[in-house]
RNA sequence: GGAGGGAUACCCAAGCGGUCAACGGGGGCAGACUGUAAAUCUGCUGGCUCAGCCUUCGGAGGUUCGAAUCCUUCUCCCUCCA
């Protein structure tokens, strides 16, 4: 195990915060591995890169020797964290949770090592516990302390409506430090309440306080809010490389340098010398495709990556049309298939009528040449690339007769 | 329990008897320019084999030649008082 002194660089690399560092040093200090919680929800599966900030954080832990504990708020997930957009979901069901553990599994292992893991349900203590039990928890915090919280406090004086039961989740996780005799809680900053609402938990039932650790959110791929599927400006972990490259070549020249900062494996000086390129001239893209490279590697191995960049440079620099695209074969009752009504069948365009602005708006080829007339058929038996906009693909086949 | 206010397309938000498939903004999509970057400009943003037709303005009924707009009722939300 490295010293303390290391280990404690290693930690906060990347960290928006650590309360208390004093303890945190305290905790090291006693060279026993530390029991590191990090709670997630278990409604979202798919995990996307602004999931792997964290992630990559418990690795760092792992790595320095510590017992990792990947908690699934099972029983959280019936309360829905209070975001103040979603106020209830709907309870999910133990198949559910099951399906979406195994999931989660699958992607975190990508990351973390499977022998230094410890996955946990928090239903397992929530759901034994009484309402006695509950009144006994809820007795530990006070309304006014709840009301700190500020998107509480905001949607309190903004007139928006707080369910009781959101309390509870604070509440609750906090109680899951205590469950897991947690002794560092890993959190977005957003979760910094939840986080300190832990350390009071534990005080509360006689433990030493948990040191918390916040990571930076990071932002989606608009550059703007955070990344989160919902607003769908995500990059999943489980997409394909082409994807994972195409998008991360879509994000803004400053938004590159967050996502460096945050994702890459590389050291901070390595980036350094990047900005210091792109200063002195060099195209910002060509570094962009190191951090593409990078992520799909990290992924999807490293032929992968070096493929996605090959495949994006033939089809993008050079216009070539992509190898691979849906394969779409249509009838054709009628005797010829109308542009519009391909373009739908295949998925291209989401109605007629956005084909048919589609077409108005000169975004339709097929077989590459440009279609303005949209009353174009296609001719039974034949086969056609066709594309809307930049990206979407499909090779349609119509069927004779 | 009482008194008021509100529910409009993905979001915010106009409209308050016909000219409304519904102003404006945001977001999104597409085109131009590019580096699938940013910025900028332009167009589109309910459905339908679409110069026409059909279904939308919380739900259900009603008044009217005609309703997002008026009436009744239901549901939900907010504010103040208890």
């Amino acid at each position: 195990m490295l010293s303390v002194e290391e280990q404690l660089k290693e930690i906060v690399r990347g960290a928006d915060e650590v309360l208390r560092e004093e303890e945190l040093v305290e905790k090291l200090k006693r060279g026993r591995p530390l029991r590191i919680k990090a709670g997630f929800d278990p409604t979202a599966p798919d995990l996307h890169l602004g999931h792997t900030v964290l992630i990559n954080k418990m690795r760092q832990f792992q790595e320095l020797g510590h017992e990792v504990m990947f908690l699934i708020g099972d029983f959280t997930g019936m309360i829905g964290d209070p975001t103040g957009k979603s106020v209830t979901r709907p309870a999910l069901t133990p198949e559910d949770v099951a399906r979406n553990a195994k999931t989660y599994k699958e992607q975190i292992f990508k990351i973390l090592d499977p022998e230094r893991t410890q996955v946990m349900f928090n239903s397992s203590w929530m759901g034994k516990m009484s309402a006695a039990d509950l009144i006994q928890l809820a007795a530990r915090h006070t309304v006014a302390r709840m009301l700190e919280r500020d998107d509480f406090s905001k949607r309190y004086k903004g007139g928006q409506p707080i369910a009781i039961h959101e309390f509870l989740y604070p509440l609750v996780q906090g109680y899951d430090s205590v469950a897991m005799e947690a002794d560092v809680e890993l959190g977005g900053t957003d979760q910094k309440f939840n986080l300190l609402v832990g350390r009071q938990m534990q005080q509360a039932y006689g433990q030493e306080a948990q040191v918390v650790l916040t990571m930076p959110l990071l932002e989606g791929l608009d550059g703007g809010q955070k990344m989160s599927k919902s607003l769908g400006n995500y990059i999943g972990i489980d997409e394909a490389p082409g994807e994972i490259f195409g998008k991360v070549m879509s994000i803004s020249d400053d938004l590159m340098w967050r996502y460096f900062e945050l994702l890459s494996f590389r050291p901070l000086a390595e980036i350094e010398g990047f900005k210091r390129q792109v200063s002195e001239g060099a195209n910002p893209r060509d570094i962009k495709f190191l951090l593409g490279e990078e992520l799909v590697g990290r992924f999807h191995g490293a032929s992968a990556a070096t493929a996605a960049r090959d495949e994006f440079v033939a089809r993008f620099q050079k216009g070539a049309t992509p190898d691979e695209m849906p394969e779409v074969e249509l009838d054709c009752p009628d005797g010829a298939m109308p542009i519009v009504l391909a373009l739908k069948a295949a998925d291209l365009t989401s109605s007629t009528s956005e084909a048919i602005r589609m077409i108005k708006q000169g975004a339709v080829r097929v077989d590459g040449d440009k279609v303005s007339d949209r009353d174009l058929v296609l001719e039974p038996g034949s086969t056609h690339v066709c594309q809307v906009g930049k990206r979407k693909f499909a090779r349609i086949s119509l069927k004779a007769g």
